[in-house]
DNA sequence: CCGATGTTTAACAGAACTGTTAAACATAAT
DNA sequence: ATTATGTTTAACAGTTCTGTTAAACATCGG
C-alpha cells in the first residue's frame, strides 16, 4: 500500500506511534512491542520495515535534530540590533522548544545513558556553536567596549539564555505534577515565563549601576 | 554479620551499590541483578533484605529527598539583609546539588515516567515551598514597596534561582559530552558559573534603569 | 490464470529481569 | 553437641523484550 510520500501507511504508522513513544518514555524504555501495539501492528512489521529499534529511533530523532540545527541557524538576522536579536533569540528558541517539549530531555537521556549514540551528533553541534559564536562575537564585543552592553562572557550568556529557556520545559511535568496547572494556567505561566526571561536578560546585559563583582574573568570553554 | 549501625555488611553494600546505580541509570534502568553484582552478592540477597525493588529504591530516595528539604529550610537567617538572603540562597542551593549532581534528572524522571512514586513528596514539596514563601514574602514585598527591589513576581523569581542552578547540572553530562572537559576546566566553569548566576540574580533584582517591560503582573500559581 | 513481488501473521529462539524457594551454611546460645 | 536463628546460595518460575523465520496473504503484470 504505497502512498504519495513514497511510504506505506504501515510504515508511518509505526514512525507516529514511535515518535510518541520515545519521546513520552525515553530511548531504553520504549519498546518495540509497545510501538507496535500503538500503531496496530505485530511487531514483527517494526523489524520488517526498520530492522532494529536503533535505526527507527534515529530516523525520528534525525528528524527532530534536524529541525533543531535549522532553528540555530535562523537566528541571523544583520539588520537587526543587539537588543532585538538576543529577544529574537530567546523567542525562537522558546516557541521551538514549545513545540518540541519532550526533546530537551531525551538529549539529556541520550548523552547521559547513550553517549555513543549522542556521539552522531557532536561534530555538527559543535559546528554549530562555533559558527554562531563567530559571527556575533565581534559585533557583541563592540558593543561591550562602546559601554552599550554590560560585560559578560559569551559562552556563559549563550548559557544563561538556553537554560532558562530549557528548564522551563523540563520542569513542566514536574509542575504539572506538583500544582496541578489546567492548560489555561499553563499557557499563562509560559507566557509569563518568556517575559521574565527576557527581563532578566535584559537586566543583566542593559542594567545600569549593577552590584559589585560584575568583572568577568574566564578562559573560554569552547 | 551486624554491625554497629544496625546494617549488616551485606545490607549496607546493596545500599551503596544501588544508590550509584539508580543514580546513573535512573529507576526503571537500574536493575537488580546490576545492583547485587556490584554490591558482590547473588540477586537473591537484594529481595532478602529489601524484599522488592521499589523499597530499596524508595530507601535510598528518602534519604536524598530528606536532606533536600533540610536544605530548603535552612535558608532561612533573619539577621541577614535579603540580598545576603538570596546570595545564601543561591550559594546554598549550589553547593547541594554539586554533592547531589544525579539528583535533579532522577526527580523529573520520577515525575515523568513514575508520578505515582513522586506522589510521595508531593505534599511536603508543596508545603515547605509555601512555608518558605510565606516566611519571605513580607519582607520582599516591603523592599519592593520601597523601591530597593525591582518588582518580580515571587514566584518567577524562586523559579529563576532554582531553575539557573539546576539546568546548570543537568547539562554537565552534555557539557561533558560535547566539549569534552577535563576536571579542571568543569570545576572552574561551574565556579564562574555560580557566580555568574548571582551577577544576573542581582541584576534583575537590583539594577537601575532596566529597559521596557518590567512590569510584572501575573496571578500567583501557588 | 499464474507467478512474482511485497506485506503480514504467528510462532519461535534467546536473552534479561523480578521475585520465590528449598536447601546449605554459619553462628551463637543452651 | 544440638538447636534455633539468621544468612547465603543455586536453581527455578513467570514475564517481557528484541529480533528471526517460515508460511500465509494480497496485489498486480503478464
Amino acid at each position: 500500500m504505497v502512498e504519495t510520500n513514497g511510504h506505506t501507511s504501515t510504515e508511518q504508522a509505526i514512525l507516529d506511534a514511535a515518535e510518541e513513544l520515545f519521546f513520552d518514555k525515553g530511548y531504553k524504555l520504549a519498546t518495540t512491542t509497545a510501538i507496535a501495539a500503538k500503531a496496530g501492528v505485530t511487531h514483527a512489521m517494526l523489524h520488517y520495515y526498520f530492522r532494529t529499534k536503533e535505526q527507527i529511533f534515529l530516523k525520528i530523532l534525525d528528524k527532530n535534530m534536524n529541525e533543531m540545527f535549522t532553528m540555530l541557524q535562523t537566528v541571523m538576522s544583520p539588520d537587526l540590533t543587539l537588543k532585538e536579536i538576543l529577544k529574537e533569540v530567546v523567542n525562537l528558541h522558546y516557541s521551538f522548544l514549545s513545540r518540541h517539549e519532550k526533546l530537551p530531555s531525551l538529549i539529556l537521556e541520550l548523552a547521559g545513558t547513550c553517549p555513543e549514540m549522542f556521539h552522531r551528533y557532536k561534530a555538527r553541534l559543535r559546528e554549530t556553536v562555533d559558527t554562531e559564536v563567530f559571527n556575533h562575537r565581534i559585533r557583541f564585543d563592540r558593543e561591550v567596549d562602546a559601554g552599550t552592553l554590560n560585560r559578560i562572557d559569551w559562552f556563559q550568556m549563550m548559557f544563561m539564555i538556553i537554560s532558562m529557556n530549557l528548564s522551563t520545559f523540563l520542569a513542566l511535568p514536574l509542575m504539572r505534577n506538583v500544582f496541578g496547572m489546567d492548560s489555561r494556567q499553563e499557557t499563562a505561566f509560559l507566557e509569563e515565563r518568556r517575559k521574565e526571561i527576557i527581563r532578566t536578560l535584559y537586566a543583566r546585559l542593559f542594567g545600569k549601576g549593577l552590584p559589585e563583582e560584575s568583572a568577568v574573568s574566564q578562559e573560554c570553554i569552547i
